[in-house]
DNA sequence: GCCGATCCTGCAAACGATTGCAACACTGGT
DNA sequence: ACCAGTGTTGCAATCGTTTGCAGGATCGGC
């Protein structure tokens, strides 16, 4: 094997030149000119020159990549956030590392290490289970936060939850519905939380009620909206609309209601948050508040390499706007059934 | 800011010993006294001493990381092979590097620039568009094909394909069905052309007939999925039971067979591939092939670091099983309609 | 023919760690 | 007292590149 690497030095020797010419030929090529350039890069080619990158960055004091941390990399709620950033990235010659940051005992000493250790020359977060505290590291590179810390004072891409619950209670109102509930995430998560003062906040707003009773806990999965279905059914006076928090939630929900012949629009109007691909090719397909997922990615990657380059941080908190796609799972709410409990069913078949 | 990095020297000077000694206290702590190696742990705890990578990979001639290459990393279907490889990775200490290969305008160039360009200690490979021989590059780091080509010799992780489609037509014929179509990937993908080899194999196997009227062409997409039951409604002498290549386009299937007022199982069985995550929230919750995909994962990465540190690689070709997860998607076929002809949806409502 | 300006190139010192080799200090056996 | 062996440490080269500085060449204007 030629396990040998070819160094810039052999191209040297090569084109008869110093390493400080090869080197300059390759990063700035107008400053040197244009007869050994040409003389440089045929001994590129004839040796089969590839520059170490590890060298290269050593020397520079940067390592050519960022870092992805996320919550669960499984979720393939950021596959889609991760292929945005890696286009800008890729762009710019920059690399893409990932790391998970729930798989050790310890997630925010995790953070920290990956802070010092300086295996990246910038962060993205989308894990905002972690505690902020755990950013204070010396000398520790950019870090945009893609996960709804509401107090720090940090480089930030934001999704406006706020509008997106606004937008499905608006549009469940239109409809005519007054008994509108909402089917929160984990309620320590800060995404779940700002979905929920914004269903509070368009309640109010409108002068209907946000009454506790209906507002019924998940957890983001699907499960979980299974589980809410359950409830929901057994709840008096139950809401004729769910705001899900997340479309998974809406989509095992609608599973498991109709194992109670419950179907959507006829007997519940649902609206989902986050438009993922089934939503469409569900039945019925799902009305949902749509994250453009792709371009969160591409703007938090964007603004770290601005951070990580210019340095300025110009666009430093950018929040990423929301629209609500309108399918067929909502409907005016059915006509109130005449003994005005618990038959819906029986009234439905009629 | 005490932006300057502290370096292996410092903690030199601070312990009172050589830059040797610590960088051995620090890889080879056996090698050093006891007394002494006190001494340098904690200079290394008060300056605050991080080894820097770049430094340490240069000089040991690796990078500490690999990189998993990916036609389209906005496939959900990646999220949980990219999890299982990140975690045997970092229990290694290895970092994990992701790229798109269809981003470009030349992926086969791509893929030769990254092997090239020694970024990565190895690299697992999950496009099987690209072609084999674009790994021609002198010096290239190990490579693990996790992409099912059939021909190269390669280290490499399979799924049992064939095993997949065995125990789907198994499964429907067992219910009693006999005419039992297929829904396939692109024809250009290898995945999708041996599992429609596998269909073929197990209806003959079977002495039913593969005929070449029910195999319907789609691309692993929802959509396609839709197109598909388009075409298997207006086919002449339809199957009863469909077997698709992909969960998703059994979904799509699903929710545009429906506003035919076609059920499965009632009109129709169908049996997926891959298990997703929505599988088992649909209605009817979905019966499919499972692929362990974050079991890939660990054994692609498995795999590249036995390549990469020991270098024999024992296991050089891995199958990873797949079974079947029974839900309610299948059932034995319709009662053949009186007129046996095109009736079946008012034959369902009966 | 001289002078500054301009352009191009090479020298050599970094970047921050690892590691082969040799030196040194002990130990115990003779 | 000497020697071989063992355990511990330091010296200095090395990984492959970038870049500040300075020197040589060339040019145009006087």
């Amino acid at each position: 094997m030629d396990r040998k690497q070819v160094t810039i030095q052999d191209v040297a020797r090569e084109a008869g030149v110093s390493t400080a010419t090869v080197s300059r030929t390759l990063s700035k090529p107008t400053v040197v000119a244009k007869p050994t350039r040409q003389a440089v890069l045929r001994a590129v080619q004839k040796t089969g020159y590839q520059v170490n990158h590890l060298a290269r960055n050593l020397r520079r004091g940067r390592t050519g990549s960022v870092i992805a941390l996320a919550p669960n990399l499984a979720n393939p709620f950021f596959s889609q956030i991760l292929a945005g950033m890696s286009e800008v990235l890729s762009a710019r010659n920059y690399g893409l590392l990932i790391a998970d940051t729930q798989m050790g005992p310890d997630p925010d000493e995790r953070l920290r290490r990956y802070l010092a250790a300086g295996a990246a020359d910038g962060l993205v977060l989308f894990d905002g289970s972690l505690s902020p505290a755990a950013l204070d590291v010396p000398g520790r590179p950019p870090v945009v936060a893609a996960c709804e810390w509401l107090k720090v004072d940090l480089p930030s891409i934001r999704v406006d939850n706020a509008m997106g619950a606004e937008l499905a209670v608006a549009h469940l109102a239109d409809l005519g519905h007054s008994r509108i509930g909402h089917v929160t995430g984990p309620r320590r998560n800060v995404l779940a939380r700002t979905r929920l003062a914004g269903w509070r906040d368009a309640m109010t707003r409108r002068g209907l009620d946000p009454r506790e009773g209906w507002v019924f806990e998940g957890d983001f999965s699907m499960d979980s909206g299974a589980m809410a279905a359950r409830r929901w059914l057994a709840a008096p006076d139950r809401p004729t609309a769910l705001f899900f928090a997340s479309d998974e939630m809406a989509v095992g929900f609608l599973g498991e209601a109709r194992r109670a012949d419950i179907r959507a629009p006829r007997d519940v109007s649902v609206v989902g948050f986050d438009n993922i691909e089934v939503a469409a090719h569900l039945d019925p397909p799902l009305t949902t508040i749509r994250q453009p997922r792709t371009l969160i990615g591409q703007r938090a990657a964007a603004l770290l390499m601005d951070l990580i380059e210019g340095g300025d941080g110009a666009a430093f908190e950018s929040m990423v706007e929301v629209d609500l796609i309108l399918r067929d799972s909502t409907a005016p709410p059915p006509p109130p059934a005449p003994a005005g409990q618990a038959s819906s069913k029986a009234a439905g078949a009629a």
